[in-house]
DNA sequence: CTGATCCCTTGACCTGGATCAAGGTCATTT
DNA sequence: AAATGACCTTGATCCAGGTCAAGGGATCAG
């Protein structure tokens, strides 16, 4: 199996790519990182210390109401990026759960780390930067997307977006993400699966 | 009334201030732009040409779906920033606008600009990742609140957060905002004030 | 002063989606 | 192989919030 490390610096390449230093200062202050399926990368009340990168596998991050419901706020496949950021930068106890759906390997940076690296090689405050300026306008469309469609339309618009998550993902955790009952959500599909 | 640029460096230093040479050059690669109520910024179709930063007046940042219906996005009061980040930064059509709601005063940094910016003075990049994520971490926080509360929670804690902004704005932005049609903010707003 | 616009409110009725309850199928554990 | 638990489905019923319609007070332009 490849390198985590060759993955990871593989992907800033679609941003401004990093050269040797950069590297080598990004392998030296990140580390490796395997979950159980199941297993929690962040706890309510935890404060989250990594910011994570998934080398393989799914995770998911959550909320939990007074109920007990919890309420999926984002999913994290192979080369994205998953980190309760609020909690990360102003290391406050985080109210989230990020917990792996399948075996998954992550790489992580901790909060001294990405800030040496932040101020060390200011290359890394630009592609985080943008990362995040990504993350932003995707989750503008998604909110955007909350107050305009109906549940149906926004469940075939994640299906067409997301068809690895569709069919990766349990429905259950699907429908929290899109903001709909677990029931809601099997007879949406049963309904446009017996339209064709 | 005070230079519009030097509120815009005092903004900047609750993050890392600004030295005399970066706040030169800031000054050199923006304008300042006054609208007034209902002018808009960005319409539909057009290229965001502006990163825009509010020293007095508000907007709001909308969708306009197939029915001709408004969905608010965002507003921006005092020392906010708005733009339809997506747009400006590809250089693509927006599906957005924003418009005044009062008559405004704005800085606008256009996009060759604030490239010159970032790669001149790297603490803009910087800069504008904490801005960004900021931001980010607030959105984060709606969407969960959108999926886990009634509107009636939502409507309260709105108002709860941004009393500023339930005063100056029609309640009409306010309900596309959270997501509700008007009709059922009034409903919601005169059971409320009853129960006092 | 006088229409136009906005903007808000209230009523009557309707519907998308929630809730509650039950049963069914796998896969994992023991 | 039985038992537990995770996941999905379906039915019956309910309700938060939408839709449509009408009226009324501000505010602003001519």
């Amino acid at each position: 199996m490849i390198d985590p490390h060759e993955i990871l610096c593989t992907h800033f390449d679609r941003y401004l790519a990093l050269d040797e230093v950069e590297r080598n200062a990004l392998r030296e202050r990140s580390s490796v990182r395997r979950l159980k399926k199941r297993g929690f990368l962040l706890q309510e009340g935890e404060v989250c210390k990594s910011y994570a990168f998934v080398v393989e596998g799914c995770l998911r991050m959550y909320e939990m109401d007074e109920k007990g419901v919890e309420h999926n706020l984002q999913f994290a496949l192979e080369n994205e990026w998953i980190v309760d950021i609020g909690s990360f930068h102003a290391e406050k106890p985080s109210s989230l759960f990020i917990e792996a759906l399948e075996p998954s390997t992550v790489i992580c940076i901790e909060h001294a780390d990405l800030l040496y690296l932040y101020t060390e090689h200011p290359k890394f405050d630009r592609n985080f930067r943008v990362i995040i300026e990504d993350q932003f306008v995707e989750l503008q469309q998604r909110m955007l997307r909350r107050n305009a469609s109906s549940a149906e339309q926004r469940h075939a618009h994640f299906v067409e977006q997301h068809p690895a998550l569709a069919a990766r993902v349990p429905n259950v955790h699907i429908a929290s993400y899109l903001g709909v009952t677990p029931e809601f959500l099997s007879r949406l599909k049963s309904k446009t699966s017996k339209g064709r």
